[in-house]
DNA sequence: TAATAGTTGACTATTTTGCTAGGTTAAGTA
DNA sequence: TACTTAACCTAGCAAAATAGTCAACTATTA
């Protein structure tokens, strides 16, 4: 489970997507001006999330992108799964040249390690992320802390 | 909080490290020999390592690296964020052009995802990893259940 | 002093990332 | 039917990250 802009991006748009194509279909062309994201850069992320089954093209004039099902029936690490390369398991493969010594337990180690953080993500759906994103609306409109809100983020990294 | 190939080497060689460096310090070399990670990107990525005081390196005959704090008190995410580049938090960066759109919110929505995985990394010690690859070993040696580590983490948190 | 081993910097190759440019195809609309 | 819209597809490219080589240097110890 790799964790990087890429990923990022996947999810950002999805989450977009899900917050419009309540109505109607979403444009890419939308996503991508609302998201800053370049629309062939979101052509070819969501050609992976289609093939993967999360989201449905429809072609023609109003058409777009929805979801395949419901937002809370997917979830963060499918979303990221899709985009990323299946990750590679090299360095024991398969268990031919794999002699369970000291390197192939650090690496086993590390795929445990990823294999939590996948459980933890798959907990998250799109749904959940929405209903945060409204709190948040909420909560700033009420308070006016917009500023406070940068605060906790910016202690994050 | 990034999660790449990058980190994993990183999390694994210091795992390598605490193990070995019980009794002597031990060399790059040796770590490069075990995990097959090259010397020279080991010694790149330990540099980052002394800077962020996490190592120490021992010159001469008889040298090499040690941990400057028990094996307890380094945990996962600073490993990770010790090596990584230290996340452009662009696109909302200062508070100049930050409206506060969907744009930005799903960008928030993202950096608060990040937290939560970073705060989930930092409750994990390296000696809670070599505590888990004791027994593993241990779990392989008695049972020949290779599979059975995976339940192990899966239950872990 | 000689050997060991960390430290540093410059340089290279490959892969991934993010994007541009150009098409084709399907579905609506005039 | 012709036109428009927007998905869908392909090739390629520049920047960055990744992974590594090579060579010189410094500090320590035997």
């Amino acid at each position: 489970m790799r964790l990087t802009t890429k990923g990022r991006y996947a999810v950002t748009a999805m989450i977009d997507l899900a917050f419009h194509s309540q109505i109607k279909p979403v444009t890419l062309t939308d996503i991508a001006a609302r998201q800053t994201i370049s629309l062939s850069y979101l052509e070819q992320l969501f050609a992976r999330l289609r093939r993967a089954g999360m989201v449905k093209g429809v072609r023609g004039p109003g058409g777009g992108y929805k979801l395949c099902r419901k937002a809370s029936d997917i979830n963060i690490a499918e979303i990221i799964a899709a985009v990323d390369e299946p990750l590679d398991s090299t360095k024991c493969g398969g268990e031919a040249n794999c002699q369970k010594d000291q390197s192939c337990l650090t690496h086993d180690l590390w795929m445990g390690l990823s294999e939590q953080i996948r459980n933890y993500l798959e907990g998250i759906s799109l749904a959940d992320l929405l209903e945060k994103n409204r709190v948040q609306e909420v909560a700033k409109r009420q308070h006016h802390e917009a500023q406070h809100t940068i605060e906790i983020y910016r202690h994050a990294e």
